[in-house]
DNA sequence: GTAATATTATACCAAATGGTACATATTCAC
DNA sequence: GTGAATATGTACCATTTGGTATAATATTAC
C-alpha cells in the first residue's frame, strides 16, 4: 500500500560500487553517486539511510558479484593447481576488465580503514579472511586427496596465496603488465609442487 | 636576507606522512595537517604550495625514511635468502610498529590513484617498480653467485616477491597476526629453494 | 639602522560537502 | 474513490573544504 520504487536496487548499487572502487570512500561525493546511480539524493537517502549505509550495501554487492565468482572458480576446479590458477587469473581478469576500475574494492577499503565504520571494516576484513579460509580448506582437501605432498602447511600456504592475490591487485594498479602478472601466478603455483 | 623558517621541514613532513598514511589523501584535511604538523595553514602553503604539493613531498619523505631502509636490508644481507627474508620481515616490522599507522602509504596511494595527480601516481608506481627492479637485480646476482638454481626466472620471481610484500601489508591491515604473516614469509622463501 | 625578503598570524572566502524539510506523486488495500 | 504509506523532486541548510588577502614579524646583507 505504497508507491513502488522506480529503480533497480541491484543496478544502482552496482553503479555506486564502481564509483567507490575507482575513487575511494571519502573521495566519492553524494553528487558523484547521484550521477552514477541516476538518482536524486533523496531517493538514495530514502533507500540506504546515509553514505555509510550506501557503502555497506555496496560491500555486500561486491561480495556477491565479484568475490563469489572468484570463490566459485576455486571450488569448481578439478584439482588444486587448476583451482589456485583460476582464482588468481580470475582476479587478474577482473583487474584488466574495462568494465571495472582496476584493483579491488576490498583491498582499497582495507587500506582506507581509517575512513570507515567498524562495521564496514569488519566486513572487508572478513571477506579477506573468508578467502584465506576457503583456500586453506581447499588445500587441506587436496592433501587428503593426495594432490599435494603431506609436508605442505595448508594454513600458511593459504595466507601466502591470499596475500599474493591482494598484492597482484596492487601491482596491477601500479601498471604492471598482464604478462608479468601471469608469470608471477606461475611462480606461486610452483609453491604447490 | 629574510626571516628564517621556525619549523623543521623533515619533522613536519614526517607528521604529515603519518596522517596521509592513516587516513588517505582526500580524507586528510588541511586542518588535520595543521594539528599534526603543529603549523598554521599559511606556513604550510608557503612551504609546499598546495595540498598536492604537500603530498608529493610526503611521498619523497616516505621513500627516504621507509622504502630506502627496506632496500638496504635486501642489499646488505649476506645472501639472497637472508636478504629476501629481511626485506619482507622489515615490511612487517614497520606494519606492526606502533610509531606507524600500519599498512603502507605507497600501497594505499596506488589504490587511491583516482585521487592523485599524474605526478604522484608516477612517483608511487615508480617506487613499486624500483622495488621489483631491486629484487630482480639481487636475484640475478644470486644466480651468478650460485646461490640460486639457474632455472630460476629472476624477473618473474621479483614480481612475485614484490607482490607478496604489498599483499602482506593488505593482510596486516585486515588484522592478520604477525605469526601468520611470518609463516607466509617462510612460504615465499620456499620459492628460492 | 635600514631596506629587502621571507615567514608567520589573523581573518576571511567561494565552493563543495553530507544531509534534510517539505511538497508532490504514485501505489495498493479496503 | 479514499486513505495510508512510501518514493520522488525542489529547495535548502550548516559545516567543512582547500585556498588566500593582508598585516605583522623576524632575519640578514649592506
Amino acid at each position: 500500500m505504497a508507491r513502488t520504487r522506480e529503480f533497480d536496487e541491484r543496478q544502482a548499487l552496482n553503479a555506486a560500487m564502481l564509483v567507490f572502487w575507482e575513487k575511494g570512500y571519502q573521495a566519492t561525493s553524494i553528487q558523484d553517486l547521484e550521477q552514477a546511480m541516476g538518482l536524486r539524493r533523496t531517493s538514495i537517502y530514502n533507500a540506504f539511510g546515509n553514505k555509510r549505509g550506501i557503502f555497506e550495501c555496496v560491500l555486500a554487492c561486491y561480495k556477491e558479484s565479484i568475490m563469489s565468482v572468484l570463490f566459485a572458480r576455486l571450488d569448481t576446479a578439478p584439482d588444486i593447481r587448476t583451482g589456485v590458477r583460476r582464482l588468481l587469473e580470475g582476479a587478474l581478469d577482473i583487474h584488466f576488465d574495462d568494465k571495472y576500475p582496476g584493483g579491488c574494492l576490498v583491498v582499497l577499503s582495507v587500506l582506507e580503514s581509517g575512513q570507515h565504520t567498524a562495521a564496514s571494516n569488519d566486513a572487508t576484513a572478513q571477506m579477506i579472511h573468508d578467502l584465506r579460509a576457503g583456500l586453506a580448506s581447499r588445500l587441506g582437501k587436496a592433501k587428503r586427496l593426495g594432490e599435494l605432498p603431506q609436508h605442505v602447511d595448508a594454513s600458511s600456504m593459504a595466507t601466502a596465496i591470499a596475500g599474493m592475490m591482494a598484492g597482484m591487485m596492487v601491482l596491477g594498479k601500479a601498471h604492471f603488465t598482464r604478462a608479468a602478472l601471469n608469470k608471477s601466478v606461475r611462480q606461486v603455483l610452483r609453491l604447490l609442487d
